[in-house]
RNA sequence: GCCGACGUAGCUCAACGGCAGAGCGUCUGAUUUGUAAUCAGAUGGUUGGAGGUUCAACUCCUCUCGUCGGCUCCA
């Protein structure tokens, strides 16, 4: 919301003052001049055109959010004295300030700290911006290395500085007129980051917060966080019994349980099945080779520090795979090619293994043993462009299936240290973004941040809370055909350098699941879920009737249990219920009698009586598009 | 890897220098049940591991392994 306001007619005239004047003192926080956005605390500009800035507009809320960073900077400062400060940025939902301390912030710490700065709040201090030379800033920061540091990279000649009471922080604003026009915050955790990001750097104390306009906004934040928890893929993989991770076997090692395991195999099927159709052929590859063909790909120069050390083999060195590539270009050349040849497609669900930190771990999201949906095109130039336009579209199809049809897509180009001649990485980015314009998708360009051996695209789908998860990635890659030396024989009879495609869908079946299972908060899909149906006896002299339609279930192909316990119907309904399974078959007297079942839906809707037959018709309905 | 918090029964969690517990689960028995939990009994632990302090350690200290929240990186 932007409310307009006439230009400034008096010399000297504030625009805290115009407001006033205008009634829009309580609103505002801010103004837009020309381009800029500043504080109310500068003169009206002469003869400039301004808008207010109020607490809702997106360039509000981050004076909201990062005006309560200084706010808790001022605390920490007050009761902390001795805390060094850095700096405090606004973030999404909210803000952080990093400090040097000798001793991290305690949870009680922070309950201290976050009442304190409801005081500096109340107090309604306001923001006051002064300007300073570089020379007179450095003057007014004893004892602050950081912002010594920060003053030291500042090209201008002139800094400005914002103090809140006794607080002096060196910041470029704009900020809040007061404090007291702060809106709902709460501060969330404590964490650990390096000075600027660099490992090599000390290691401060980072206090995360959250804030919004307004109390609402913060409660509604924080109902998103409960669900997000609710929907945490390693919280259901235990309830639902999808998968482990055991101490005994190792970190980022995952073990598939019967329940998740059948989900991945109907993943891997219709992955399978997809692409035999789309002209793929699949193939396989051991999980280790000589750490040769990693030296020749490049992998040992460029991408060492995430493999795992070199294993010896009768005085050999060979080294656990972190990628596929190499053994599909050694397939690819196992034989001469010719033009009429390609595009050859090579298709595997590949399991690789990378070293990842162990601080960076997380459930299936990230792992240090995964199978990648992986994918070798090797092809003419002239290719190029249909091939990466029908890669698109069989990707959003195989997406799509799964459910997802919200997502983000970035061109990634030319990075500074590149591998390969100009000419093909032109080639290669004009073609992937023709084919984005051609199948008329919006994107965005992450400039120089492709792979050093090509530009690519990445997707990333939209889970059903708008979180965005990197899936699918479409690579082009001049640099290992050259490596390799994969070429073909062209109608001209000489041997040409092949094109090469690097692409995966899911990305990694781990954390394509992991998305998954958080998108549907465990209740999959019925062509998904682990068990499509439970079979529910009322009494045990329904057993064996129950135990019929179990069977004749599973001969149409669908994954169906019965449970068969001397329990009421009642615990039976709430056990599948609870384990999100789509229907549940009731099989009482009546229905044994008339050889029939009665289902019910996971969400508890109730179905009248009909016959196995017309429910397998029922499921064959609803399983041949797949995602619902 | 680095910073911080946390590891107690299969699961969720109590006990926080003085006898290691509850609910769920599992097992046994009774009950034969109609759409989100039938009752009773039993079972279950080197308190992540190693060392130390103490008359006494789940509790305090050191190391180690792991998990979680971040930093960095990425599928």
């Amino acid at each position: 919301m932007i409310f307009p306001a006439g230009a400034g007619d008096e010399d000297g005239m504030t625009l805290l003052e115009m407001a006033k004047r205008d009634g829009k003192a309580k609103v505002a926080i801010a103004a837009r001049v020309g381009g800029a956005v500043v504080d109310l605390a500068r003169n009206v500009p002469e003869g400039a055109p301004v808008q207010w800035v109020v607490p809702t507009d997106p360039d509000g809320v981050e004076i909201v959010r990062h005006s309560t960073a200084h706010v808790m900077a001022a605390a920490v400062k007050e009761l902390f004295p001795n805390a060094l400060i850095t700096i405090g940025p606004a973030i999404e939902n909210g803000f952080y300030y990093d400090f040097d301390v000798e001793e991290p912030f305690t949870p009680e710490d922070l309950v201290r700290i976050e009442d304190r700065m409801r005081e500096i709040v109340s107090a309604d201090i306001p923001f006051v911006r002064e300007e300073a030379t570089k020379e007179q800033a450095r003057a007014m920061f004893p004892g602050e290395p950081y912002k010594e540091e920060l003053l030291a990279d500042i090209p201008d000649e002139t800094v400005s500085l914002y103090r809140l009471g006794n607080f002096l922080d060196l910041c470029r604003g704009p900020h809040l007129p007061s404090s007291g026009r702060a809106g709902a915050f709460k501060l969330m955790s404590t964490a650990g980051a390096y000075w600027r990001g660099d490992s090599k750097n000390r290691m401060l104390t980072r206090i995360y917060g959250v804030a919004f306009p307004t109390r609402k906004e913060l409660d509604e934040h924080l109902r998103i966080l409960e669900e997000i928890k609710k929907r945490d893929h390693r919280k259901i993989g235990k309830e639902l019994d999808l998968f482990s991770v055991t101490d005994e076997i190792g970190p980022g090692l995952i073990l598939w349980h019967p329940k998740g395991a059948t989900v991945r195999r109907v993943m891997e099927d219709f992955w399978r099945e997809e692409h035999a159709k789309a002209g793929y052929e699949h193939v396989f590859s051991p999980h280790i080779a000589r750490l040769d063909l990693w030296r020749v790909s490049g992998h040992v120069d460029y991408y060492r520090q995430s493999m795992f050390s070199p294993i010896d083999i009768e005085g050999q060195e060979y080294q656990l795979k972190p990628m596929n590539c190499p053994f599909h270009i050694q397939i690819y050349k196992s034989r001469m090619r010719s033009y009429r040849d390609l595009p050859v497609r090579y298709a595997e669900l590949g399991t690789v293994y990378r070293y990842e930190p162990s601080g960076t771990l997380h459930g299936l999201l990230r792992v240090r043993g995964f199978t990648q949906d992986d994918a070798h095109l090797f092809l003419r130039p002239d290719q190029l462009d249909d091939e990466i336009f029908s890669l698109l579209d069989f990707t959003l199809f195989v997406l799509r299936a799964f459910g997802f049809d919200r997502y983000d897509i970035y061109l990634s180009t030319r990075p500074e240290k590149y591998a390969g001649a100009l000419a093909h990485w032109e080639l290669a980015e004009a073609a992937l973004r023709k084919a984005l314009e051609r199948k008329g998708l919006p994107f965005e360009v992450d400039p120089g941040e492709g792979v050093f051996y090509g530009p690519k695209i990445d997707i990333k789908i939209k889970d059903m809370l708008g979180r965005s998860w990197q899936c699918s990635t479409i690579q082009v890659d001049f640099n290992n055909p050259e490596r390799f030396d994969a070429s073909y024989i062209g109608e001209d009879g000489a041997a040409h350098r092949a094109i090469m495609i690097h692409r995966a869908l899911m990305g990694s079946l781990e954390r394509f699941f992991g998305v998954l299972v958080e998108h549907y908060a465990g209740a999959f899909p019925l062509w998904l879920a682990p068990v499509q149906a439970d079979v529910l006896p009322v009494t045990e002299r329904q057993n064996d009737f129950a135990r019929e339609v179990v069977a004749r279930l599973k001969a149409a192909g669908f994954r169906a249990e019965g449970d068969y316990r001397n329990e009421k119907l009642g615990y039976k309904v709430r056990e599948s219920q609870l384990s999100k399974v789509p229907y549940a078959l009731v099989v009482g007297e009546r229905e044994a009698a008339q050889q029939r079942v009665t289902p019910r839906r996971r969400g508890g809707e109730q179905l009248p009586p009909m016959g196995v037959e017309a429910f397998l018709d029922m499921l064959r309905g609803e399983t041949v598009n797949r995602a619902k």
